[in-house]
DNA sequence: TCAATACCTGTAACCGGTCACAGGCTCCTG
DNA sequence: CAGGAGCCTGTGACCGGTTACAGGTATTGA
């Protein structure tokens, strides 16, 4: 009679079940509270204990199961890397490349998951609130905060530990930060450009809702007054860190004081911006008007000419992030970094 | 005596424990069953359980745990995005941002996690092998994959869900992909150029090992031959899509055919190294040289002059892509997608 | 010789969900 | 009025780890 049993399908096959920590502690002839431990390193166990579970997790292939282990001890092993920025401007701007790319590289030396929300339109934002606060993630990288953003105070309640791409306006108590020396970088831009000779400078500004924005802009005064020039209002436009804002930001300037003789932009973006208009407008660059940027994004190199700008070290502020991320879910109190900037001197504004 | 006792920090304070489905149930005065069928639109719950359950639900702030709804269903809610190409020449390409956008976007419409993976080095090709074949998740979209690479087959072994950008050479009946009518859309660029009158076309290709690589080529091919026009090796030279190599191989297309009348690269980054070299050798574009690329990334509106190229609709690719894995998973048997492109003229070579 | 100690191991509870199953209730039908 | 169908709910097993605790053995010290 057994032999009108069709056969069935052997469950070895795709569906075969991965094999669990029960499965290692039987093949290696130990409890599998053993196995737990061979796993995690914890001492007290024998040599040969550790050995035989060794090879039946290598004869198994055995490999742990992550929500698991993320149930028993209430940590996810993820960060996520979160971006508010409306979407247009985000990808246009390298900087963020390199920073996901440093961040991505910090995080798997950890051993820990990189976990990419964008959260532009309002509805992904409430999702991104309801998901970071329930427990998805151990902790949040922020990316260019604003500081009237409404997530950030949602966040900060729910306690998610985060650590922000430059420092929080109105948050500097409560949310770590990593940044780069905006304010002195500001400075020694505007400074070489005093030290060419330039009398009239102008500043096209990122926005003054972020601390890049607010501090490359306090850069550009500091070396003004510190060089006994006046700060022309009609000399200051604001842009929002893009090539667009960044042209159109030099259109205003050109109306409102063409006499100018520099310009130092808070962005390469928006100094890329302005190097077109100028052209357009038939301006010399650097003979007429000398043009400074900030970042040293990988547009530097290739304008025409290639821009002098403020070297922004992403790769130090990216490491610094998630080294202060972890500390801080380790339960370390708010703290701000800021690593320094260097100037890149180029043709747009030679020595 | 009681007073003796020093006061204890309330735990209600910053380490609280999150409401368990259990706390819900109690508060709602149900099971905890009938919560978790509420929570997850099971027929047969009546209006008044719904109805309690919702309200302590909101009333006690509870989110479920996706750890343990992981390690209940089997299934994480995430996929992995995998890039494996050097670092250099990951986040140098434009459309690596746009598609890593539109990926983001379809994954978070279908609340699903997005995993960002980078495999540069051979240590994070292993750990990132072993991390995807160990069920921390569902699927894998692939971007850019090289035929040669090991990782493929090792993760094609462990069976884990892929979808490709691109087809996979070697791999089209196991890995599903979904990718741009290459081959046609290199057809349309230089047809575009015949048809300009242009007779002594050259092109910088993709890397051979790679299908856009060899479908921009052979779209280049068909072409040619469609109109009588001779296949000179000489007018042939590979790139590996950067802006540097598009540069290098234009000088070499200079020097060795220096009559050419017409460039077609296959990507815009390399189309922009092209123009670069041009202009240094005196060339006129389009007055004497017409150069195409392909992609109509953000850069092809803003190189000098803007280039006349072949839109890719990475918009389109990234949402079959996220579609397409899906239905994968679900069990679908491999596809590969391909969807159509459109040529955008500029002023690199005007109609 | 006996107890204390160090070392090693196993049992069982627990993390917070999902889901199969059993069972109760109501209503309809023969 | 018995019994089946449809609707709703609760119990308990289970997913695969971690870890507190208890217990066993070998070594050491009094």
């Amino acid at each position: 009679m057994t032999a009108m049993i069709p056969t069935v399908p052997t469950p070895s096959g795709p569906g075969r079940k991965r094999p669990t920590i029960r499965d290692v502690a039987r093949e290696a002839g130990v409890s599998y509270a053993t196995v737990s431990r061979v796993l995690n390193g914890r001492e007290w166990v024998s040599p040969e204990a550790v050995r035989s579970v060794r090879e039946a997790i290598s004869r198994t292939g055995y490999t742990a199961n992550p929500h698991a282990r993320s149930l028993a001890t209430g940590k996810s092993g993820s960060i996520a890397f979160l971006l508010t920025e409306p979407q247009h401007l985000l990808f246009e701007d390298p900087n963020f490349s390199v920073l996901l790319r440093g961040v991505a590289q910090a995080l798997s030396d950890r051993e820990l998951t990189l976990i990419l929300m964008i959260a532009s339109t309002p509805e992904e934002r409430t999702r991104t609130v309801a998901y970071l606060s329930g427990g998805h993630v151990d902790g949040v990288l922020l990316v260019s905060p604003h500081s009237g953003d409404p997530l950030l105070s949602q966040l900060v309640r729910a306690e998610v530990p985060i650590v922000a791409c430059g420092r929080v306006l109105g948050y500097e108590q409560v949310i770590s930060s990593v940044m780069a020396d905006d304010r002195n970088g500001g400075r020694s831009a505007v400074e070489h450009l005093i030290a060419a000779g330039c009398q009239r400078i102008a500043t096209i500004t990122g926005p003054q809702d972020t601390a890049g924005g607010v501090d490359r802009l306090q850069g550009y005064h500091d070396a003004l007054i510190a060089h006994g020039l006046t700060i022309e209002p009609g000399r200051i436009v604001h842009g929002d860190w893009s090539r667009e804002s960044g042209a159109a930001a030099m259109r205003t300037l050109l109306d409102q004081s063409p006499d100018l003789d520099a310009v130092f932009a808070a962005s390469d973006a928006m100094a890329a911006g302005a190097l077109r208009v100028l052209r357009e407008a038939g301006r010399d660059v650097p003979g007429e008007v000398r043009v400074v940027g900030f970042d040293d994004s990988g547009l530097a190199a290739t304008t025409e000419p290639p821009l002098t700008t403020v070297r922004h070290p992403l790769d130090r502020v990216s490491e610094e992030m998630v080294r202060l991320l972890t500390d801080v879910i380790a339960g370390r109190t708010p703290l701000s970094i800021t690593v320094p900037t260097t100037l890149v001197v180029r043709a747009s504004s030679p020595a």
